[in-house]
DNA sequence: ATGAAAGCGCTAACAT
DNA sequence: ATGTTAGCGCTTTCAT
């Protein structure tokens, strides 16, 4: 692969013009810039990029964080966020936690060794006050997971209002006995989303039963074995907010197999809206959040930080979720 | 954030001497090195990437090529070849091509430019003779998808035996009118998998009808749009090999929609074995294929190159899938 | 409009 | 065992 200095070469030219023509700069004699561009051409000639960085002191990366990228959620989000960045010249890389604090340290160690320029934050493994140290190193957003005082731009759903959008709807329904899922209580958005719950049962004057929270609620087999939970209870729910449509669509599988008539016996409420919603027995009733919007939202202000290096301070971007309604409920 | 140059002058020793350290390298008294090390912890230094990566010329990235990672086979074979890739300290970045044959070249691109050291590709957007230049910039392993003459490591399924397997076990069940689904011609996979479908089909003197194939058939809503059309026609084909469990989802959720029995008025062989196979009803009999195992050997495949850079032959890998049987078919 | 020269932060050959 | 020095490939002052 030849460098800048054979093109400057060839072209009889300085390697400070052939820099100038690979980035557009002005005062650059058409004559010359032809003549260069002729050469890098003939040599087939791409700028190494890891000179560039070091260089300039920017990637163009913004490294993003999600649990795992096998979640239809988080692939979505994922797929959102790499094209929109794309928009504006970064790249983004994917890095994966598996629920492990350790990664995500990883992931904002990358801030430290100048291998990304900005960092989004999808979930939230670790205490903030682990993470913070960190912006001194370049900007850190969070979408999705939510922070209580975390000094950065959070761009995120209304969790409550979803949790008591969700929770009414059943009490509007006629349920009395209503479950919820959520995949851990550590997380502030799963909190958030629970307290609205607890709210629209207070609000109409219901309990709330402890053994009807579920937590680790992720998948179509985490469903199952929810069902199987509820289904050997002596006092049973009669609906449940599953925060998430897999989970919703391995009980709504199971209640079936155990005959359970669906949403008479058992109401199920999903979550994200996604496609599988339309293929279960019956079809899901879920919420809808605007997950490419989310995307959107994120990286523009990451790029917005990165531009302007504008002082990072809270300010947070809360979107409305809206429920799809389905058969399930 | 310090550089190496700090350090040095703060331990009282070269920066090469702190290098070694810093890359565990013998020849350092044990004292020099501890009171570098309490420097390096104290300054909170890391090495800056970018540097190391120009001056080694090395990066630890390997770019894996997919067509969208909001795609359930995508997803989990990326997630298992990330965390594969980190047992030899390398980092994955996934770049999502959207089908575009410019976002594939973007791809082997990063190899010119040094910002990786190798390249997996999972799908195959470009004519191999555009794609073939770029080996000698670095080590590309093909994965899933396959090519018929380049000459690189090929890690892929069997296709043409799973072709023939999904057909001959329709073929057992006593039907004679079967259709096909594919993504698309122009993949030699999908090629090779109807290949085994012809085959099996003539093997058993059964004519293939051109109006029963079914190309783009990636979603569920294809599966909606392909029962759509299987139902309007007036010569219906009593069984159906999807190709993808999400299409085949689709399929069975729309057929019991026009009242199909399910299996016997239209079986469904769905593909992948992903989780949705498990909560439509009837569940979903169909083709497992070892991903986790795909995602292994291609990153052994790469890491192999990469290490002893050895030179690039090809050298196919065939993986055999099995039949789960449920109830679809 | 163009070029010479400095330097980004690091590693490694070479010398001691 | 340790340090001196060169240089990876590029961008950017600064001078002309």
């Amino acid at each position: 692969m030849p460098t800048i200095d054979e093109i400057a070469k060839l072209s009889n030219v300085s390697k400070t013009t052939v820099s100038r023509v690979l980035n557009n700069h002005p005062y650059v004699s058409e004559e010359k810039r032809q003549r260069v561009l002729e050469v890098i051409k003939k040599m087939d000639y791409i700028p190494n990029t890891s000179a560039r960085k070091l260089r300039s002191n920017k990637t163009m990366f913004i490294a993003v964080s999600i649990p795992h990228v096998d979640h239809p959620f988080f692939a979505r989000l994922m797929k959102n966020m790499s094209a929109e960045a794309l928009q504006y010249q970064y790249k983004v890389i994917v890095f994966q936690t598996f629920y492990q604090k350790q990664n995500e340290l990883k992931v904002v160690d990358l801030l430290k060794r100048k291998e990304v320029d900005g960092i989004i934050l999808c979930s939230l493994e670790n205490d903030w006050e682990d993470i913070k140290g960190y912006l001194k190193y370049g900007p850190i957003v969070m979408a999705n997971e939510v922070h209580a005082e975390a000094e950065v731009p959070v761009i995120c759903y209304d969790e409550f209002e979803a949790g008591y959008k969700g929770t009414e709807l059943f009490i509007k329904k006629g349920h009395h006995s209503i479950a919820f899922c959520c995949d851990n209580l550590y997380s502030k958005a799963q909190m958030m989303r629970k307290k609205g719950f607890m709210r629209a049962l207070s609000d109409a004057g219901l309990r709330f039963h402890d053994q009807w929270i579920f937590s680790h609620a992720f998948t179509i087999q985490d469903g199952f074995r929810i069902m199987d939970q509820i289904h050997s209870m002596t006092e049973k729910p009669t609906a449940i907010f599953t925060g998430n449509d897999q989970v919703a669509a391995g009980i709504i599988k199971r209640a079936s197999h155990y005959q359970y008539k669906i949403p008479q016996q058992l109401a199920v409420l999903g979550y994200d809206n996604q496609s599988i919603c339309e293929v279960t027995n019956p079809e899901i009733t879920t919420i809808d959040i605007p997950v490419e919007d989310l995307a959107k939202k994120a990286i523009e202000a990451i790029i917005h930080l990165l531009n302007n290096k504008s002082v990072l301070k809270r300010e947070v971007v809360t979107m409305s979720s809206s429920i799809i309604t389905r058969q399930s409920v």
